[in-house]
DNA sequence: GTTTTAAATAATAATCATTCTCATTTACAT
DNA sequence: ATGTAAATGAGAATGATTATTATTTAAAAC
């Protein structure tokens, strides 16, 4: 877990950096996105801001989002579901494991795919710019849960 | 590659076991999954199927992709954008080395992640059915492509 | 502190992939 | 050949995302 003020400075100085406006709904969602707790969707971000911000539009969440995205400061995670998921906290490729049963995504500790990632540019002649490692299965609580 | 005459035999004989009637739609369906040719999406299957069946309805697309994949015969690569793709030739999970420019997918034969996903299973506690693992960069002939 | 103005927001319509509905057709068992 | 449940085709419905536009606001200029 990255330290979530960092993360949070770190997303004010980019929207500084590059000339975008402080607005109190971009604040508040960089907040919520350097921790990124559960790697939320759209919808619980949204829900998140609720209390702070009644009438903000869903647009606004998916606008900044994108924004943050576009400046590497947040990692989306696409699902055939389209339920896509946001980790502001660690927005560099790392490994996923999601539950399929209650859509737990945690972040293991593993050892790095660098030496994989050297393989694959040599074999197949791209340049790799980013990776995306997911395991799916089922979650303790899940296991233990009756059915 | 896998031989996709195998493919084919193994789709049909699931439509059997389970009682799924062996309507034409489905055969060539199974047909065009079973080579899976650059990991089509569902209107490039659709477009495919197009010459032998003009009045195919996109919603039978749909409906067999999934039921096909139900089985375990087929692999689906959701995306961000929504537009996922298919692999019946291989509906197995292996990496997949994806261009960002043409949306090109390829299979580059790398070493297994038995390992890895044996680690992962122990840290997290959860039962590791299946992985996802893609690299994504940009192929040699966008590279040498004038801008 | 006011004014100015381009950018951002809220609200909502539009889009696009996917799923659903239902009338019609068809595979296949009898 | 017939009957019947399953499958299909056509198009409507859904749900996530994106676009549009009138209004509001951050922040620069005064």
């Amino acid at each position: 877990m990255a330290d979530s003020n960092e993360r949070y400075e770190s997303m004010v100085r980019k929207l500084k950096e590059h000339g975008y406006k402080l607005t109190h709904q971009r604040l508040a969602l960089a907040r919520v996105l350097s921790v990124s707790e559960g790697h939320p969707d759209v919808e619980t971000i949204f829900l998140r801001l609720q209390d702070s911000f009644p009438t903000m539009s869903l647009a606004t969440v998916y606008r900044n989002v994108m924004l943050f995205k576009s400046f590497g400061e947040v990692l989306e995670l696409g699902f055939p579901n389209g339920r896509n998921r946001f980790d502001g906290n660690k927005p560099f490729p790392h490994p996923h494991v999601i539950c399929i049963r209650c859509q737990k995504i945690i972040d293991p500790d593993v050892g790095s795919l660098k030496d994989m990632t050297e393989e694959v540019a040599d074999i197949t002649g791209f340049v790799i710019l980013t990776h995306r490692l997911d395991f799916f299965g089922i979650c303790s609580d899940c296991m233990t849960e009756k059915v």
